[in-house]
DNA sequence: CTCGAACGAGAGCACTGCTCTCTCTCGCGC
DNA sequence: GCGCGAGAGAGAGCAGTGCTCTCGTTCGAG
């Protein structure tokens, strides 16, 4: 039904992508700071004023970058996962967040837009919410798929945290041990951590070989939500007990 | 030396030291995207263009504002650290994260502009490393001490990360087991994901009840350092087996 | 005591987001 | 087939920004 429309319908959704499209070469070539909605306007011709038909702020644009953003990280999280459909779940966690590193390597700007310091007034709007828990899903389908096989073994909790992790799992994961979801959640926030210290800068002068350090330090987050390798492959690699 | 001056000197020192209060008071209202060198100035009852005699730039102040937040935080881990000096490693340990979490709650915008998003061009100038430095160096304490005791056990470490991890812990910590510098460094690094996740918003519907939930993220970032509690104080609170 | 350095004021430049008004044109409903 | 109104763009303008430059004044080190 959306196929099927006017032109002018069809004219406005095409200058609409031509805007985001301009605004996201500018923001991946300036940062999200030096974004202007004059130059986007200049660069594509028309003036400024005009530019308001479309976007009613410049928060609203970067609304649509941050979904935007969400959606690519999203993607390619979800695509790295399809390429290793087959293997073992530990595989398949350390491939996605492989992804989730390279995307953000190659999209610093709009990685700092989504998940660095919030840009407006506070807290993007709920339209947000669905592209955002992309990554998540897929991580939580890893360990759902560990979970059938028989091969989850989450490490327990202490008693107070047993209610809202339950509940936590009950929300996000439902059907896994109930211990899963303040792991997952732990895990998830930890992934981002480490991007965020290497993509900001915080790894400077720190850690210089990056690759192994990052492929390391998330075996390690897939064993705090119960992933184990199924059976030793290399020689010590994957075999820490811990 | 820096006590005897002349008033002209200390009237500058004076200067300086308001400029950066009003900008901070500014910046933790409205954070940092909208602090303006004119609406200091205009608050301090000069004009926009004497200010420049005190910073050479907006960026100049900022960068003056990120390394006094670095210390500042780093001043709260260290004074949470010293409140418990006597206790076993691994209480001390969750008191410094949770001193860092507190912090970050009560200063959200001091908390981005030194964990968030590069503000600037990139990659604050050198002066602040030592600042930045502060917290993980109370981190490095404990497990030094630890170490000292014979109560660390690092969780081995894959051979292609052997050599990175010498270097790192050469560098960061010497005297402590190879491994213990990246495993220092991953929890440093995950750390800050845990306390920015939810500073930004990402825990939103998601986790409910923070505390307890960080709590014991923090006690299994300290495990994954190789720290263990001396021996079981509550029951079954710091005893999971990982 | 003097002269230069430090200081503050003010005007001004180029830029920003955003609003308002004006005109024109396109295409939908009749 | 046509008229008219909604949608689109242009332009001027407002309030604000960072930053520069010039110009008196004033303070204090030599």
């Amino acid at each position: 039904m959306s196929t099927v429309k006017g032109a002018r319908a069809r004219a406005r959704t095409e200058i609409t992508a031509a805007i985001k499209d301009e605004a996201r070469r500018q923001l991946a070539k300036e940062g999200a700071a030096k974004l202007s909605l004059r130059a986007v306007a200049r660069e594509l011709g028309m003036v400024s004023s005009a530019l308001y038909r479309y976007f009613p702020s410049r928060d609203e644009l970067l609304t649509a970058l941050i979904t935007d953003a969400y959606d690519s990280l999203g993607e390619a999280a979800e695509s790295a996962h399809e390429a290793v459909a087959g293997a073992e779940p530990l595989v398949r966690w350390t491939a996605v967040c492989e992804a989730v590193r390279a995307w953000a390597l190659a999209h610093p700007h709009e990685y700092a837009l989504i998940y660095g310091s919030p840009v407006p007034g506070y807290s993007a709007p709920r339209t947000t919410v669905p592209a955002a828990a992309r990554v998540g899903l897929v991580l939580i389908g890893i360990v759902r798929d560990a979970h059938e096989r028989g091969e989850l073994a989450v490490p327990p909790l202490p008693p107070e945290l047993l209610g809202e992790a339950g509940r936590m799992t009950a929300e996000l994961a439902p059907g896994l041990p109930s211990e899963a979801g303040a792991a997952l959640v732990a895990a998830w926030a930890q992934l981002f951590g480490l991007v965020g210290f290497e993509l900001f800068g915080h790894f400077n002068r720190v850690v210089e070989d990056r690759e192994p350090f990052f492929r390391h330090a998330v075996v390690r987050l897939a064993h705090g939500v119960g992933l184990r390798p199924a059976r030793p492959e290399g020689p010590g690699a994957l075999t820490e007990r811990t």
